[in-house]
Parts: structure tokens; C-alpha cells; sequence
DNA sequence: TTAGCACTCAGTATAAATACTGATTAACAT
DNA sequence: ATGTTAATCAGTATTTATACTGAGTGCTAA
């Protein structure tokens, strides 16, 4: 069997070297090299370093890790993410699965999960465990329970509008007047308590009304 | 330590009788009533039935049974709901999330697990095992696949759009014409397809751009 | 070195949205 | 009964967006 192949990114040195002195006990995994940034990540892969798995803090001190991980993703399509981070914060997950990490650990797992996560990946899978999926559950959850009231026939237009159709487009759909149409939109907004079409639109998307 | 009240909804009665035969055994699962559809559920919730948990199909001959979870949410705040489904379906475990579920059983799992799932949701927490996060997971990241390859500029200048900031703040914000950010729009809406500015916020929302 | 793309900018005309002022009717719950 | 809300409709003025025609510069990768 293949060794996994790893790199380590994080901007503390003494974490880097714990990690790599936990991993080096097994045989099947090999620190083939270590980053402190995103830039000397990157940087790395350009110089050609093939990692299986790129152990990566979110925190880092250049830029937001996580958009790198989507960055990375887009590069480097072989390469799997595994964040590993003190952030126990739903959102940071979800933002995370959706940019394409392959695992997000809390700092706070013990040496055998961390190594289950990395076998985990190097199979291909995902490695997400109880406790990070409630994280992410916890906010979703949250996310939706923006109430918005909007009446039947607001939602309709609602809908009408984000497919964007215009004001006049969707009266005669409904077989009203324009003014109505008008009407319900500034009623939506209020609701919606935003100031403008656009905000308005991108409300709705996010709160999945739409 | 008082009895978790459960009520059973499904269309199927010996998936129904299985149910009960199983959970009767614990001493601190209690059914109190079975519903063989979404309306004779919210009927009994109506007449005055106050379970700890709905253990619900999503799959009842009377409409979409996830919509049912965010409107019992919402009339029965104190219900908690938890899915039982033959659908492995990401979309389904996503969607389930967002109205609210608090736990995301396929039929597939034993009786250990649902007794497990059941007692953990009596405790107010949410239960949703490795393989079912493993779909959300999937599903997640699967959406984000829909490439952009908008330019910098252009995710800048959509943001501000989604914003709500005119063509015009914008240009002054960024200290170049109108014309230019107009010119950016259109690229904007040709890149990602759409005809006009409300499906350019609602598609940039849905992928997460904004 | 040439082709493509990002980014910038222009005029003219029309279509649409927004801001302000209002109003009537019907349903429904206190 | 009375207040609240949904749903409908109107005029006028202004601001924005859209559609059509374009173009020049500078970078980069084939």
C-alpha cells in the first residue's frame, strides 16, 4: 500500500512539529513537507509537491484560509483538504464543505481520530465527525428560523421577481395591475426589512425562500 | 425521569407496528399516538396530542412531508421532529435540516441506533449519525461545483450589486465610470447565464458568491 | 506574435424601478 | 364592533437599468 502523502500548513511551528511527530509513528503516512502560510502552501505546489492531503489551520496569518481551500481545489484537483482548527463554529464548517474540504477537525481531537481523519480522506472519503456535523446542523438549523410573515401572494411575486421577470410582466401574469405589483414589492422589502430589489433577491435566496 | 412521548406517522401500519413493538420494550419511550398521514397528524396535534417527538415518514401519500416539519415547528415550538425515511438523499437530509428536524433516520439503521436517536432528541439535542451527515456533506459540496470563473473585478462589483448599491455607487466606490461597472454587469450576467440583474443576485446567492 | 481576456470608457434611446402622495375592499381575530 | 392585515388600485416625478452601437490598453498563454 501507498503511503498518504501529507502536508502540514500552520503557522505555528511547535504545532506543525507535534503533528509530525504524532504522524511519524505510522507507517502509512509521510510528512512530505510543512508550510506556515498559504502563500508558501501555494507556493509549494508550484514548485511541484504532489501532497494526498494538505492538513491546513484555517487561521492563518495571510487571508482566509478557507477561500484557499476552494482556490486549491480549482488548482490542484487530486489535492484533499483537511482543515484542522480551534474554531468550533458552524458556519466556518459549512463554509469549509462547500469550498470542498474533504475533513474538518477541532484542535481538540485526540491523536487516534486525527489519524482515522487522515486514512479516512486517503481513501477518498470524508471525514467529518458527531460532534463537527452538529456544528453544522446547529447552523443551519439557525439560519432558517428568520421569520418572514411574507403573505401567500407576496411569496408569489417574490418568486416572479427573482426569476426576473419585471413589475409589469408579472401583472400580467396575475392578472392585475402594475401598481399592485409595485405594491406588494415595497411590501416585501419592509418585511423583508431591506432597502432594495437586489437586497431583496439575495434575502429570499439565502433564507430559501426562493 | 419522565417518559418521552413519541407519536408514530406513517402511511405503512405494520411499519407502524414494527415501530411500537420495538420501542414499547424501554420503559422510558411511551407512544402515544399513530398518524397514518400528514393531516391526520396535524389533526391530532390540534385535538390536543403533545409529543415529545414526531417520528414521520417523509414519504406520505398526502404532500411533501418536509414542509409538514417547518409548520409544526412553527405551531408547536416545543415538538421535536425526527425523520425516518428509505431516502438517502442529501437534498432531502439538507432541506429536513433547514425545517427544523432534529434527527435524520433511514430505514436502513437498526434498533439500537433509533432507540439511541430517539432518547438523544428526548434530551433537546440533535441526532444525525455519521452516514447521514456524510450525505449532507456530499450534497453540499456538490452544489458548489457549478463553476463561475468570474474575475476578480466582476465578484467585487457583483457584491456590491447584491448589496444593493446602484450602478452609479458603485463606479464611485471604485473610481471608474458607470459605464465600466455596467460593462461589468453585463459580463456578470453573461458568465453566469442569466438574462437579467434578479436572476444574476438569486444565482450568485445560490452559489454562495455573495 | 497573435489571440483572448480583463478592465476601462462613450453616446443615445427606451424601459423599468423607485419615491412620494394617497385610496377601497374583504377577511379575520380580539 | 373594531382594529389589523392582505390585496387591490392611482398620479407624478425622478432615478436607474437596459439595449444598441462601439473602442483602447495591457497582460498572458498558446
Amino acid at each position: 500500500m501507498n503511503k498518504i502523502e501529507v502536508i502540514i500548513t500552520d503557522d505555528h511551528k511547535l504545532f506543525r512539529d507535534g503533528l509530525r511527530s504524532i504522524l511519524q509513528q505510522f507507517d502509512d503516512i509521510e510528512i512530505i513537507g510543512e508550510a506556515s502560510s498559504e502563500i508558501e502552501l501555494m507556493r509549494m505546489l508550484k514548485e511541484g509537491y504532489d501532497p494526498d492531503i494538505v492538513l491546513m489551520d484555517i487561521s492563518l496569518p495571510d487571508g482566509n484560509g478557507l477561500d484557499i481551500i476552494k482556490q486549491m481545489k480549482e488548482e490542484y484537483v487530486s489535492i484533499k483538504c483537511v482543515v484542522i482548527t480551534m474554531h468550533a463554529d458552524g458556519q466556518y464548517v459549512v463554509k469549509a464543505v462547500k469550498n470542498g474540504a474533504y475533513g474538518y477537525l477541532l484542535k481538540s481531537v485526540d491523536q487516534a481520530e486525527l489519524v482515522e481523519a487522515i486514512k479516512t480522506v486517503g481513501l477518498g472519503k470524508k471525514y467529518f465527525n458527531a460532534e463537527v456535523s452538529q456544528l453544522m446542523v446547529t447552523d443551519m438549523a439557525l439560519q432558517q428560523d428568520q421569520e418572514t410573515n411574507l403573505s401567500e401572494r407576496e411569496l408569489e411575486v417574490l418568486r416572479l421577481v427573482a426569476q426576473g421577470y419585471t413589475t409589469k410582466e408579472i401583472a400580467n401574469q396575475l392578472y392585475v395591475s402594475a401598481r399592485t405589483i409595485e405594491t406588494h414589492r415595497v411590501n416585501i422589502m419592509r418585511k423583508l426589512n431591506v432597502q432594495n430589489s437586489a437586497e431583496m433577491i439575495k434575502k429570499a435566496a439565502k433564507c430559501d425562500l426562493i
